[in-house]
DNA sequence: TCTGATCCTGCAATCGGTTGCAGAATCGGG
DNA sequence: CCCGATTCTGCAACCGATTGCAGGATCAGA
């Protein structure tokens, strides 16, 4: 079944040299007659030679992994990050391994799983997910190197944006509309991978009513996850109360959606009705009028690659923290009470 | 820097045993006595070993690694199953590769790198990647394992669905609703890397409208790619040639989104004056209220994943083609002419 | 107590490359 | 024609696990 398994004796053997002479010519180290390399590389060739991964990391003690963690692949924002990420990672010839990592559990055992000493990977992405400081530093003490996107820790370099900015953006908009209750959902991120996002937001959401004199109602905070689905139901227990908010404020586009869903069903007009502003700027958000705060969501996935890349190529550099600008995006789904 | 490296034998040592002994009891392996094992369960944990994965991969001559391929990791279809697919397979105690393979010099490269030989993984799964029968076949006979999503070839498991019913659903539900200029928004994948997929639905729409007595204009239809601001071109070309379509079949929701772009450019309301049909039921289109034919996207993902695992289990089964339903969601996106 | 079966454990070969070091070959200049 | 400098090349020692096989311990039955 498996092919006769040709290795680097094989090559070598063909091609009339030593396997060490195959090893650097195959990998275009110095110190090769070019002729000699010739040979070399038509001997492998014609052979078909596929070195074997896992001898030659062994070996060489390097692995050209990168492991990326994300707490839902198929989320929009994890998606396109790990789009951008794997696309650079990869034209840099490293392979990206791809964990999705849910809950707190799975965090510890990615962290452990991916250490130097295993050597299953040579750097980490963890992309919107959180570790505490002390499980940072022990991880670069150990000589692993890591980036963070979207949370901020000193220890490991980082890809954010100011996040109580965006809170303070998006709710000002309101404010200044003439809205004065004003609804929030917040993001509760599963297993509080991340918490930093939702508080960080939710103090500009603070600060900007308070800068208007105002004092934000606790009872119009309700936290969901980003699916469309639980902010729907979130939005209406909103709608639903005693004294609704004119305007809501949702963490994530994805959460907006919801929102609109919720609108649709209570025969409110979003824009008319009920202001909405999200974050991000969705693939989709310019398709349902929907004003955001756009993060370039992609752009980090760029930076976070860079960032790790040229982590990897310098010994063991100072951490890097990288702050992506926001722009607020004015569609139609904002007006006066 | 890098902490001092523990390798087995310093376990080993530890719990005065051998090597064998403690590579047989950490992996849980029989002919072990359970007070050995404890032992050496203890010592390792004192020490914090860390098995070295390349050196265990080396010997042990298998990667625990599956590696997928799909044109866009960004795309929602692709993420999607990406989810499903990673979180079954490394709850079955597997890493998984993800590589954007985006033309057909990458997927070349991509199933050449992932041979058995090379040792990289020890399956792969195509998503929406098409390969020649010919490539198919040579991986088989290596040895390689390999699930196709998306896409049929008789040497490979493959996870599908009907597309020929998928386009003869839509379409007649646009005939039915009394349209006879359908605009067809064909999917272009990039480079051709998955054929099959938009000619199959291509040839429900044909045959519904030769089943309706109907020979449908060749000008009305246009290939774009899945980005939707790329369907609002091709859709703009569509409503505005000399004689607009009533309606249109939409390959997949993300290219419905782009002609709903289009419409609203236009003044069209979709379901009033142009009639809408896509194909996924994407997250985004029942807030839109866009009418589309769904297939279950994460399924194929969890489909694809037992395939793998399965196959890779057993010695070399024969092939194994799933093809998953669909159903037509009614929203509001279709009217009459 | 002896014997054969059963259960553990260790030895050592192996997996397939990589790389430091030393020796060989080549080259240019005096 | 000789000599030191420069390139190349090969030897062989790793990298850190896994595993077939054989030997030793244990145990039940006679």
């Amino acid at each position: 079944m498996t092919g006769p398994m040709v290795r680097i004796g094989d090559v070598a053997r063909a091609a009339g040299v030593s396997t060490a002479t195959v090893s650097r010519a195959l990998r275009g180290l110095p110190h090769v007659a070019s002729a000699t390399r010739q040979r070399v590389l038509t001997a492998a060739a014609e052979l078909d030679y596929r070195p074997n991964l896992p001898a030659a990391r062994l070996a060489a003690g390097t692995t050209n992994t990168i492991a990326a963690a994300v707490p839902d692949p198929a989320a929009w924002f994890n998606a396109t990050i790990v789009g951008a990420l794997g696309h650079h990672t990869t034209a840099a010839g490293y392979d990206l391994l791809l964990s999705g990592v849910a809950n707190s559990d799975e965090r510890r055992r990615f962290i452990e799983l991916n250490g130097v000493r295993s050597g299953r990977s040579d750097a980490v992405v963890l992309i919107d997910v959180a570790v505490g400081p002390d499980v940072a530093s022990a991880f670069v003490a150990q000589g692993g190197c890591a980036v963070t996107v979207g949370f901020r820790t000193a220890a490991l370099s980082s890809v954010t944006v100011d996040n109580v900015a965006v809170g303070r953006t998006a709710t000002d908009l309101l404010l200044d509309n003439g809205h004065r209750r004003i609804g929030l959902l917040s993001l509760s991120s599963g297993d509080s991978l991340n918490f930093s996002i939702p508080s960080q937001r939710a103090e500009g959401y603070a600060r900007a009513h308070s800068a208007a004199g105002l004092t934000p109602d606790p009872a119009m905070t309700v936290s969901t996850s980003n699916s469309w689905a639980e902010a729907r139901r979130a939005a209406h227990v909103l709608l639903g109360a005693a004294e609704p908010p004119s305007a809501i404020f949702a963490m994530c586009d994805e959460q907006a959606f919801g929102a609109m869903l919720a609108a649709r069903d209570l025969g409110l007009r979003v824009g008319d009705d009920l202001s909405l502003v999200g974050v991000d700027d969705h693939d989709q958000s310019r398709l349902v009028g929907l004003t955001t705060v756009r993060q370039h969501v992609a752009d980090q996935g760029v930076a976070a690659a860079e960032l790790v890349l040229r982590s990897l190529e310098t010994a063991t550099p100072a951490p890097q923290h990288i702050q992506l600008d926001t722009e607020l995006i004015v569609r139609d789904s904002v007006g006066s009470p």
